[in-house]
DNA sequence: CACTATACATAACAGTGCTATGTATAGTGC
DNA sequence: GCACTATACATAGCACTGTTATGTATAGTG
C-alpha cells in the first residue's frame, strides 16, 4: 500500500496533477487516514517523494559507468545529472525546495559523493593539479550543474541553454589543471550522453 | 492601501509568518476583498511580490558602480546578486519559484541584460576574446550566480559555499580570455563588497 | 441631481491538511 | 482455544485555505 500511494503520488506529479490528501486516495479505494499511517502526514509524504527523488537520482549517476577517463566520467556525471531534472522536474523541485529544510541533512550526500570520487580519480590520473581539494571541485561542478538544472525548468532559461554546460565544466577542469584541448575533448565526450526525452 | 498590503507581505515573509489571505490583511482593519480588488487574488499577490524583488534585485545591481574595471565589475554583480538572495531567501525563493511560470516572461531580463553590457565592456577593453558572445558569458555568470545562492538558500551547502563564487568567475572569464592573475585579481577586488547581512 | 463605477464589507462555499474516535483484523502470551 | 493488544484502516468533523456572490457606501460624471 505504502508504495502504491508513492508510485500514484509519482505518476500524479508527472502528469502535473495536483497531489493533495484526498485526490491522492481517490480511486485506491483507501482512505485518508492510510497517508498518516504511513508517512505520518503529507509533509512525510513529500519527504518520502523527496528521497525517492535522490534514489532515482544515484542511481542515474551509478549508471554513468567508470570509464579510463576521468575527467570524461565527470561531464557524464553533469550530463546524467540535468537528464534526470529536466526528466522529472517536478520531482527535482521538491528535491530542492525549502520548507522541509534541514529535515535529513546529507540527503544530498551521495549525489555529492559520486562526484567526489570522480575528481579524486582524475586528480590520481594528473589530470587535475596535485593540491585540488576534491570536494571543493565537487561542489562547484554541483554548483554549476544545479544552475543550468534550476534555471531551465524554472523557466528562465530554455532548455537548449543545458548545452552551457560543456564551456563551464571545460572552464573549471582546466582552470583545476587540466590541458586545455584535451579537457575539451573529455567534456565534450562525456557530455554526449545528454538526451532530453522526447514528450 | 495596495502598496500597504504589499509592504506587509514582504516583512510577514522577510519575519518566515505565514503569508495567507486572512493573515494578510488582519490589522490593517481592510477585509480580504481589497486583495483581490488590488491584485486579482492571491496568485496576483505573489506575482507582485515576484516583480517587487527583481526590482530590488535590479536596484542593487544598479548600486555597483561602473568602474574601470569591468572584470571587476562582473564579479561585483555576482557579489550583489548573491547577498539580495541571501539577505531575503523566501522573496528569491518566490522570484523563481516555477507555478506563475510563463506568466510574465522576461522579468529577469533586466538582470540578464546588466551582465550582458558589463560583458560587453570587458571585451571592448581587451579583456575577453574578441569573438566572445556577451548573453552567452553572461548567462554562464548567471547560471553560476544562482546555482551557488539556491544551493545555500535550499539548505544543502552552508553560506561559506558562496565563496565557491570566486575561483568558478575566475575560471569562467580566464576561459574567456583573460589573463589568468589579472583576473585573479579583478575577481578578488569585485567579490569584496560581498557581507552577508548580521542577523 | 440621477447614474454609474469603484472600493470595499459580509457571508458563504468548496477544498485543504489534520485529528478524534470507532472498528475490524492480525498477532501474541497463556 | 482464548482473552489481550497492536496495527490498519474507516468515518466524521474541525480549523483553515482561497474564492465568489451579494450588498453597500462613496466618489466621479453627464
Amino acid at each position: 500500500m505504502r508504495s502504491l500511494l508513492l508510485e500514484r503520488a509519482a505518476h500524479m506529479l508527472r502528469t502535473r496533477a495536483p497531489v493533495t490528501l484526498r485526490t491522492l486516495v481517490a480511486g485506491t479505494g483507501v482512505s485518508t487516514m492510510a497517508v498518516y499511517t504511513y508517512f505520518g502526514g503529507m509533509d512525510g509524504l513529500w519527504r518520502a517523494l523527496r528521497q525517492e527523488g535522490f534514489s532515482r537520482l544515484t542511481a542515474g549517476l551509478a549508471a554513468v559507468g567508470p570509464t579510463a577517463d576521468a575527467v570524461r566520467d565527470l561531464a557524464a556525471l553533469g550530463a546524467a545529472y540535468l537528464v534526470n531534472a529536466v526528466e522529472s522536474p517536478d520531482l527535482y523541485r521538491i528535491m530542492f525546495d525549502a520548507g522541509f529544510d534541514l529535515e535529513d541533512p546529507g540527503a544530498a550526500d551521495e549525489t555529492l559523493h559520486s562526484l567526489v570520487r570522480t575528481v579524486e580519480r582524475a586528480t590520481a590520473d594528473g589530470r587535475f593539479a596535485a593540491g585540488t581539494d576534491p570536494l571543493e571541485l565537487a561542489t562547484q561542478s554541483w554548483a554549476i550543474g544545479h544552475g543550468l538544472a534550476s534555471l531551465v525548468t524554472s523557466g528562465p532559461l530554455p532548455p537548449a541553454a543545458l548545452a552551457h554546460g560543456v564551456p563551464m565544466l571545460t572552464a573549471l577542469f582546466t582552470a583545476a589543471g587540466d590541458e586545455p584541448g584535451r579537457c575539451r575533448d573529455s567534456v565534450a565526450r562525456g557530455w554526449a550522453g545528454l538526451r532530453t526525452a522526447a514528450p
